[in-house]
Parts: structure tokens; C-alpha cells; sequence
DNA sequence: CCACGATGAGACAATCATGTCTCACATGCG
DNA sequence: CGCATGTGAGACATGATTGTCTCATCGTGG
């Protein structure tokens, strides 16, 4: 994350440029420049001194989702113990990044025929492995494919994200919708084997 | 659909630019209104004629959406028989218009602040009351509000139909993907009370 | 105190999408 | 045939956003 070095004097915290930044564009993707660098209390100049340009600013902002979900696999511990728990432990850890991964997922469709960052295929990857664990394991179903399996996880948490943004659920259900939901389904269970913590 | 008279000569078929420009929109959401009218195979001055400008496209996008999935909900026959049924019967009715659905659902993120257009309430709190008597039925957990559900159904949707235009699943998996999901979960039941047709 | 570096404010040109307009052409109808 | 209507092509002005630039200011370190 800091390869560079910073000088002295530092006053603008690149860091939290970008987090202002991605909470702006997951409520309005086509935030301008200036919108942008007024919610992070800068001036358009020095915001343009930091990120050359719009481009440029969300590919930072998409390295800094990749390393958020990057962290968040690796605190999931996804191999460790029923497939379920580490999904229900993934879920929690990737909660606050959610908004920001909404925001990168609808802005990657844009992208359609350029290539994507290598970053997000190896995220996919991992998630994958996770359900094709769990399906190995017997814990999930095998008619529903990994790779849905994980797309379905996105989508997800993008229409959670934006539910609670929009105040239409409560903030607190977050991972308990996610989780319950994509693990257990919609239909009630006569006597489901639980595996909580 | 057809309260206006056309005159004896009118050669752009309004329905068929409506459909293309969805379909366009669907993979490129920022397409220009020069690409939506190429893409119809018309001129720009000719789409201006019909639809005064991007806001009127997009609404006139949004009329047809609306009544796509009034029309998949009429189809469905949500009253009858069992909710889970009448899931698998709405996704299957509303697949053709998911694209369309996709594109709307994000496009909606952008006016915030402003009202939304009524037909998407109404939508909305016809799929929660499915959900609503699935679960006074019996059939459904309680755990689950029914407006998250209603939401995972649209996020399940999304994704799902991004996945397929991206060929990352197969477009005939698409009803049996989402209705599995969101009634089953990932989860392998060991002896789940089955409801097929 | 002085100098350096970072910032804010604003001017500026360039670009792009939009909306409107005109004109020429084609087609169907009387 | 002649007229009306819809269309395509293109010019044009407009507004918004972007990217670059300059200049004044402020704070900190030497």
C-alpha cells in the first residue's frame, strides 16, 4: 500500500480522499470531478493534483475495493471450518465495503469490452473455491454452479447496500439477510441442520 | 399501449427503437443517444423526433419496464396456488425483461433525491405480498422481510443477467438459477419438501 | 526570518453530448 | 403528376465536464 514516500508536508490524506470519494459515488456515480473533491473538502485543482483524472480516479478507487475485499477473504479465513461459517464470516468482514464494491460492480459493466483488472478474476476466484469447497464438503447444493454461486453473492450484497442506503431495511440486518438468504433460501425449513456459531 | 393514431406513413417503429435502445443501454448504460439511434438503425434527428431527449427516452425506457413487469406479474398469477410456485412462475415470465429490469434498477440509483416513478411502488408491493403470503402461508421464513426479499429478487435478477450477457452462465440456467437461490439457498437440504410442478 | 512545498481560487481552452435547426430526398396519397 | 409527410444528413449553438495553467496564500522546516 506505501511503496512512496511521503515528504514533509502531507496535509491532504490521500487515503481519506478516496473513501469520501467511493461514499459519494455508490450514492451518485456520475459525481463530478468537482462534486467529489468538495465532499472531501478540497479544492477540484488539488484533487486533480492527486488523481491526474476521472479515469484514474476510479481505477484508485478500484484497487483500493480490491485490497478491502482482498482483506476481507484473508480475515474470513475461508478455509477454515464449515463452508457456511466462512461465507457467514466473509459476509460480515466485507460489510463495509460493500457500498464501494456496489458502486465498482455496476461501473465494470461499463468496461465490456476492455479488460477487467486482474484483481477482480482472482477475488472470483477465491469466492468460488469457497462455494466449490462447501459443495465438495456436502454442505451446499451442487445444481447451482460456483461461478453463480458467486455472482449471486455480488448481486447480493449490491441490493443490501443499497436497501439500507435507501433506509428500506435496517442497517444492523445486513449480513444476517445476506447470509440467511443465500445460504438458506426463502423457503422455510421443517428441521434444517443449523451450524451457527 | 395504443390510445395514439398513427398517420398512414410511419416507418420508424416506435416499439422497435424502444427495444434496441434497451437492449444497448442494458450492456452500455452511458451509450450516447448517436449510438442508441445507429443501434436502432435510424438518425439522430429522427430519434430526437420521437423521444425529445435522453430524459424522455429513459422514461419512456422506464414505462416500458414498468409495464413488462406488470404484465409478468399478470402472467404469473401470483394468487394462485403455492408462493413458491408462483416465484418460479414470475422469474420465468419477467426473464425477458430483466435486461431492461437491470439497466432501470441502476438508472434509478441516480435520482435519489427525486420521487420515483409510482408504477415501481406498486410493483413492489405486489412481489412483497407474494412474499408476504408465502410466509403467513407457511411456506416462506418469517426471518426475512418481505422487502428484502423483493430486493434480493431484483439483486438475483441483476446479476443474473449480467452473468449470462457476460457468458459466464448459461442463459438457460437463468430461471432455474435465481428461483433455486432464492427459495432454496445454497445450502443442501437433506430432505427438502420439494414443490415442482 | 526566509524559502519551499502544498493548497485554493480562478481563468482558460478543449472536448463531448445535447438540443434545435435547415435542407434535400424519398415515399405514399389524391 | 404534385403535394404532404417522414426521414437522413449535417450545421450550429449551448451547456457541462474535463484537463491545464497561473497566481496568491498559508504553514512548516531550516
Amino acid at each position: 500500500m506505501s511503496h512512496m514516500r511521503y515528504s514533509r508536508l502531507m496535509a491532504v490524506d490521500r487515503d481519506h480522499v478516496l473513501r469520501t470519494a467511493a461514499a459519494l459515488l455508490t450514492r451518485k456515480s456520475t459525481a463530478t470531478m468537482d462534486e467529489v473533491a468538495k465532499a472531501a473538502g478540497i479544492s477540484r485543482a488539488t484533487l486533480h493534483r492527486h488523481f491526474a483524472g476521472r479515469d484514474a480516479l476510479v481505477r484508485a478507487l478500484e484497487s483500493l475495493g480490491i485490497a478491502e475485499c482482498e482483506a476481507a477473504l484473508d480475515a474470513a479465513r475461508l478455509d477454515e471450518g464449515a463452508a457456511g461459517d466462512a461465507v457467514r464470516r466473509l459476509v460480515g468482514a466485507i460489510e463495509p465495503a460493500a457500498g464501494l464494491l456496489a458502486f465498482l460492480y455496476t461501473e465494470n459493466q461499463l468496461f465490456e469490452g476492455e479488460q477487467q483488472n486482474a484483481g477482480w478474476a482472482r477475488i472470483d476466484d477465491r469466492i468460488a473455491a469457497l462455494f466449490r469447497r462447501g459443495q465438495q464438503n456436502g454442505e451446499f447444493r451442487i445444481d447451482l454452479s460456483p461461478v453463480w454461486l458467486t455472482e449471486a453473492l455480488y448481486g447480493l450484497l449490491g441490493s443490501a447496500a443499497w436497501a439500507v442506503a435507501e433506509g428500506r431495511v435496517a442497517r444492523n440486518d445486513f449480513t444476517h439477510m445476506i447470509v440467511e438468504l443465500l445460504l438458506g433460501g426463502a423457503l422455510r425449513q421443517p428441521a434444517r441442520p443449523r451450524e451457527e456459531s
